[in-house]
DNA sequence: ATAAAAATTTTACGCGCGCAAAAAACTCAG
DNA sequence: CTGAGTTTTTTGCGCGCGTAAAATTTTTAT
């Protein structure tokens, strides 16, 4: 490595023999140069080390190479999980990813849209924060940049959303949990913040009456976005006044459940399959800690790898189609069902 | 707000009714201009909104507003609970915080350093991988970008070191199973990718050794950053064995601990301090799960505040003082004992 | 009130690169 | 070998802003 510092593509242009918009040209697309400039180029870089000025390249671009995603909840590993799995696709696309997670707030959430719009990326991958989340400024923004939605929808909003199929993971739990002993009572939060929390319930009172079964939605207290301790919250006040209906409970979403298994815990109720158990709980999403809990958790998987892929192809259509699709896009996968010792 | 789009300063100059390098020092920073001048602008920007641009500010800026954060793993909750402190103190200190997680990979971490040169941060807080990091790497980037490391250290890299005091995290943990039970084992990871159990390990065989006890280390195989599932092969197996030669464990760390304690649970191996206990298990982290484990879990915790206070704080008294502090700095930060139902 | 000092604003230039249009080089049929 | 067609390279210009130095205004001291 020659230690002379290349300042700029001019200096870089002589010492490899090309012309400036050339090399230009190659830092965009090494195939969109004949093959002896590339060679020289990719000599010439060999020798000094050179790498065009981010800042200078995006000034002038149309469009930047930089993609955002931005989750609500990035303590949460099922977000964080999500995230690296689209980041992993955009970097292969050879994109820059930027990572933003709204903390549970509406007020960053904003905030992060307005920093993504000077940023001016060339596609953004939203997964908002649901009912919290201001619409208005999310609407606005997706008007300006090209955004895909994810994991949870807003009604009309970015050119597509990718998510999973609520019904299917409901359905399958409460199927399941059916035909291998007492119809479940659904366990959730009172004022959830993800829309999918009610669209689960919905998929329960719906399929429950399909099953000629009595419905129960038992509906804990809690706002934000600690579920677990909500869950353990809720579940202690429900165990200790005995208000569960029958001995099948159904989690909205795991990190709910592994606060309800951990008040089950400290109430001494076994939970299992086995005959000496008390109640069974099966829940929503495989969260990445939910086959830890104990007893392990019987839950409906995400098919993570389908919807982040799904999703960053998506937008990589938008992006080549200019920004626009014919028709907003709605794909919805189905849920894995997986059982564990919980249920 | 006037429909009239602004495209840039000069045109924001005339209708504010400044000059434009004056615009350029106000978004630098507003008390720099004359009052009279601020208000004029600060008026204008009530009608037109205007925002500079980002990349013709950092093109021509020595120093952009922009500063790294990179974390070794941000699928690990205890990352991203530390993350979100240390975000949300970038952003009140007015810049622009830029979130990498090498997820366990140090070709990824290389690429992120590698990328984030580009990026000309103002300064980079930096939670190394450890011992899988390529060394050279990091030290030449610390060489060039400003960086405080935290969480784990690498000898002599960056400008300083903000951490947790390992050995105090053991000695409070060892003391307390000592004084209510019979003296711990250690449980760990053979091939432990983070210094911090290395650290940890050497802490515990010398408080052993200081309280008269024999010391006795349980390795488990396993590579990468699945410390659950490691956690949880390795119980699974040393319970199998019988191999545990007191009913008092002390787990490296927490995420180790909660693959223990499922195993515990699949072992049927009854975890807590009542008569009716078998086993009496601890760790180390206050990982944000810790609580929710069966039975919770007795853990030794960071002061997250603590450290992302001080990381944040002497980077910037880094940035300010041009990059260079007078010699490496290291700060430890105690240990809180938090009792809960394992042990 | 007035000159000197300090703070602020303006002038003038350059940063490093993208891109449109013009020029050149290459391809290939006849 | 020639010339039309195609690709690639070059010329020339501008993006939006930072910043040093010059010009101006404001403040302070006398």
């Amino acid at each position: 490595m020659n230690p002379t510092k290349v300042r700029n593509m001019d200096e870089f242009a002589r010492l490899s023999g090309v012309s400036r918009p050339t090399l230009s040209k190659y830092f965009n697309d090494p195939n969109s140069v004949r093959p002896s400039s590339r060679a020289r180029i990719e000599q010439a870089l060999e020798q000094y080390d050179f790498r065009p000025n981010l800042y200078a390249m995006n000034q002038n671009r149309r469009l930047t190479k930089t993609v955002g995603i931005v989750v609500p909840y990035l303590a949460d590993p099922f977000f964080a999980e999500i995230a690296r799995n689209i980041e992993q696709r955009i970097i292969e696309a050879g994109y820059r990813p930027a990572l933003y997670s709204a903390h549970g707030r509406p007020d960053l959430e904003v905030d992060i849209l307005d920093g993504l719009r000077s940023l001016k990326p060339a596609g953004v991958l939203l997964a908002p924060l649901g009912r919290a989340s201001v619409k208005s400024e999310i609407e606005s923004f997706c008007r300006d940049v090209p955004t895909v939605l994810f994991d949870s929808n807003i009604e009309g909003m970015g050119a597509a959303f990718i998510g999973s199929d609520n019904a299917s993971f409901v359905n399958q739990t409460v199927d399941y949990l059916v035909r291998s002993g007492s119809p479940p009572c659904f366990f959730e939060m009172k004022n959830p913040a993800n829309p999918n929390a009610n669209k689960r319930r919905l998929a329960y009172l719906r399929r429950m009456e399909e099953l000629g079964f009595q419905p129960h939605v038992i509906s804990v207290d809690g706002t934000g976005w600690a579920f677990e301790e909500i869950g353990r919250k809720g579940g202690l006040d429900v165990l200790e006044r005995k208000a569960l209906p029958t001995n099948t409970v159904l989690c909205s979403n795991d990190r709910l459940a592994i606060g309800f298994l951990s008040a089950c815990c400290e109430s001494s109720v076994r939970v299992g399959i086995g005959p000496d158990c008390d109640l069974r709980v099966a829940s929503h999403d495989d969260h990445p800690f939910s086959r830890f809990t104990c007893p392990p958790l019987t839950t409906a998987a995400h098919d993570y790898e389908a919807v982040s892929e799904r999703a960053v192809r998506t937008l990589f259509e938008l992006i080549e189609s200019g920004g626009k699709l014919d028709e907003r896009l709605e794909v919805l996968y189905p849920a894995r069902l997986i059982l564990r010792g919980s249920a």
